[in-house]
DNA sequence: GTATACCTTCAAGCCGACTTGAAGGTCAAG
DNA sequence: CTTGACCTTCAAGTCGGCTTGAAGGTATAC
C-alpha cells in the first residue's frame, strides 16, 4: 500500500506520516523499486493507534515510547497506566488553570457591564483590565 | 528608568521587555546619552497591563490593539468588552475539548485497572488504548 | 585600573505537530 | 506522447511568547 492510500484509509494527510517516519514514531517502510513507500498493514494498525493515543492526549514522544517497548517484545501495559495516570495529572492542572481564567474574564466581564466609558480616565489605559 | 530597573520592578525579564518593544506592544523609549532605554513611569503601568491582561488570557496581539485604541485617542472600552466575550468563548470550548480528554483517559484507566496483562495479545498494540 | 553588573544588537533556538514549497521522478490513462 | 495524479527529498515556515548566546559597549565602586 502507499502512503497516500494509507493516509485516506486512517484519516491523516501523507505528509504527517513522512512526519511519523522521519521523528521515529513510525518505522521507515519497504520500498517499491522507484522508491515509492510500501506499507503492509500492520502500519495502518499502528497509525490508527497513534490517532487513539492523541485523542487521550498523549504526546507522539509517549505514543513513540510505547511502540518501543511493543517492539522489543515487552507488554506495555504498565508504561501505558502510568501514562495514563500522569497524562491525566496534567489535564487536570490545565483544566485548573483555565477555569481559573475563565473566572478573572468573568469578573471582567461583569466589571465591563458596570463601567461607564465616559468615567474612563484618560491616565489609565483601561479601567476594566487593570483598574489604577 | 533603566530596563532592568522596569523589569524587576513589573516582575517581567528585560528579554522580555525588548520583546514587547520588537513585537510593537510597547513604544521605543526614549535613550540616554550612551545608548541605554530610559523608561518614564507610564511604561510601567504598561507593563503591568500586559501581565493582568495576559492572566486574563489576552495575547499579545490583542493587548496591542487595545493600546492602539488608546493611543489614538478612542477610549477601547467597547473593544475590550468585545475581547471578553470572545475569549470567554475561547476558552469555554478548550476547557470542554479538556474534559473530553479528561473523560477519554479515565475510560482508559478503567479499563486498565480491569485487563490482564497476560491475555494481551502480540497483534495488538496495546489494548488500553486501542482494542482492535 | 579592574571587576562586575548592567546595557546594546542581532540571530537563533525552544515547544509540538505538522504543513508548505520547490524541484524533480513515476505511473496509468487516453 | 502528454496530461495529471501520485510519489520523492530537503528546507523552511507556522503559532506564541519568549529565552539564550555571542560579541561588544557603559557605568560604578574599589
Amino acid at each position: 500500500m502507499r502512503i497516500g492510500e494509507l493516509a485516506s484509509e486512517s484519516g491523516v494527510q501523507s505528509s504527517a506520516i513522512r512526519y511519523y517516519e522521519e521523528i521515529g514514531v513510525l518505522a521507515p517502510p519497504a520500498r517499491t523499486p522507484s522508491g515509492y513507500r510500501d506499507y503492509d498493514s500492520s502500519a495502518s494498525t499502528r497509525v490508527q493507534f497513534v490517532k487513539a493515543a492523541q485523542q487521550a492526549g498523549l504526546t507522539l514522544t509517549e505514543i513513540t515510547s510505547i511502540f518501543n517497548l511493543r517492539d522489543e517484545g515487552s507488554q506495555p501495559c504498565r508504561h501505558v497506566a502510568d501514562l495514563i495516570d500522569r497524562k491525566l495529572g496534567q489535564i487536570n492542572y490545565r483544566i485548573t488553570a483555565l477555569s481559573q481564567t475563565r473566572q478573572e474574564l468573568k469578573r471582567l466581564a461583569k466589571r465591563a457591564e458596570r463601567l461607564d466609558p465616559e468615567q474612563c480616565p484618560p491616565e489609565s489605559i483601561c479601567q476594566i483590565i487593570s483598574p489604577n
